[in-house]
DNA sequence: AAGTGCGTCAACCGCGTTGCG
DNA sequence: TCGCAACGCGGTTGACGCACT
């Protein structure tokens, strides 16, 4: 039948230790400490071979060993390590006190990644799956025209109502029975098409703000940059200091604004607006003049993975259409570094409003507990806060990934 | 109560690396 | 430099327990 190991060949015993087996073993090492284990056992008195008793001694028996369930703290440093090392169970161990390499791989399989892949993040590269990737940027930068022409034409219809224009909208424009058939009809289409810019989402209650003359909105899309909010946003914006070879060297990156609603989520919901780089003039302006095909481009063909890691969570994409997808940049961008990231990155820099950086929790701790994704989450288990985490902290950490530095982390 | 499926995790296996003669 | 033994690592297996039918 099966191959004949070197602890069948020897008549050494295998399978789960017996207690009286744990004992020798341990008194033995209390007297002469671990090492040569080779010879160990016999000299201990087992019929087991070294190997086994080494893991054995490694895995189990040590006295320094901590038992019990992975901290979130555990659990957050384990992915960030892995998301650098891989698959180095026994590098990650180090720096875990008291976890062995075993443990922490039994762990990242048999919880951390089936986690990661509810959430459609890919556990080996730790960046949104790429085969969702495409389909969800598909979806946006397509949707992105009728959804704001509906705001638009919604909020022109209800400008004297001080709730968020979300609250008219029905039902989300996307549902999951709906989503492969309209990424089919997309995908033969797209390149037909003039796709507005995916990642700028803006909050209609501000950037047309009610002293604005709504009618030059009507029906169409303006240059967000035309707008008073944007305006006054960006002219703030625009006396920070530009480097060019910063701007050269972060040219995919993305300028990040925090704004409210216009996805499909809550009034009182967060998100964030992300627009490609390539969108923002040399005064730090957004410009959807010159987005429209370079746009498309950058969506399609050039970065996704950029694009997708700072601006988008799929994980809301299944439930919330295109709501979730910026939820969770605001939980990534913790309020008292957003100063810090945009002297670093220059032109890549970020822009916070007043509204968000109110709600936006300070440290990357309160990842846990301050998640915006409550859109229609009801009921709260420790699993599906460690799954938010999880996938709060992988955007927080692709984050600092994509920024190439180290400035995002605590 | 018995059967089945599934998740968990201790333990095993094989291969690569290191150290030494 | 080579060969061998010992060790370490990562992937995989299989026993066990629990939930569900």
């Amino acid at each position: 039948m099966g191959k004949i190991t070197c602890c069948e060949k020897n008549g050494l015993k295998k399978g789960p230790w017996t207690p009286e087996e744990d004992q020798a073993l341990i008194d033995h090492i209390k007297r002469n400490g671990h090492g040569r284990w080779r010879t160990l056992p016999k000299n201990a008195g087992l019929k087991r071979c070294g190997k086994s008793c080494r893991l054995r001694w490694t895995n189990y028996l040590r006295p320094d060993i901590k038992r019990g369930r992975f901290s979130f703290e555990e659990e957050e440093t384990i992915i960030q390590l892995h998301s650098v090392l891989g698959n180095k169970w026994s590098a990650i161990a180090a720096r875990l006190p008291g976890r062995t390499d075993n443990e922490i791989k039994n762990y990242w399989n048999t919880h951390i990644r089936k986690r990661l892949l509810k959430i459609g993040i890919d556990p080996v590269t730790h960046t949104p799956r790429l085969d969702l990737l495409e389909l969800s940027s598909l979806l946006n930068s397509t949707l992105y025209n009728s959804h704001l022409s509906y705001l638009i034409n919604n909020y022109n219809n209800n400008h004297n109502n001080n709730n968020n224009l979300l609250g008219n909208m029905g039902p989300p424009l996307v549902n999951n029975e709906n989503l492969l058939s309209l990424a089919s009809a997309l995908l033969s289409s797209s390149n037909q098409q003039n796709i507005v810019p995916q990642n700028i989402v803006q909050n209609q209650n501000q950037i047309y703000d009610n002293n604005d003359d709504h009618s030059q909105y009507c029906g169409q899309l303006p240059f967000l940059s035309e707008t008073p909010y944007m305006q006054s946003k960006m002219e703030q914006f625009s006396q920070r200091t530009i480097h060019d070879d910063q701007y050269q060297q972060n040219h995919d990156l993305y300028h990040i604004s925090n704004q409210g609603l216009a996805t499909g989520v809550e009034s009182s919901t967060i998100t964030t607006t992300v627009a490609p780089m390539e969108l923002i003039d040399h005064n730090g302006y957004i410009s959807a003049r010159s987005s429209s095909s370079s746009t498309t481009s950058l969506i399609l063909n050039s970065s996704p993975v950029k694009s997708q890691r700072l601006g988008l969570d799929y994980s809301g994409i299944g439930n919330n259409g295109i709501g979730q997808i910026t939820t969770h940049m605001n939980m990534m961008i913790p309020n008292n570094n957003i100063n810090n990231t945009m002297s670093t990155f220059g032109r890549s820099s970020l822009l916070s409003t007043p509204s968000s950086s109110s709600s936006v929790p300070n440290t990357y701790n309160n990842l846990n507990s301050g998640s915006t994704t409550t859109t229609t989450t009801t009921t709260t288990t420790q699993e599906d806060e460690r799954d938010s985490f999880c996938s709060n902290f992988l955007m927080f950490h692709d984050i600092a990934n994509a920024f190439n530095g180290n400035e995002l982390i605590m």
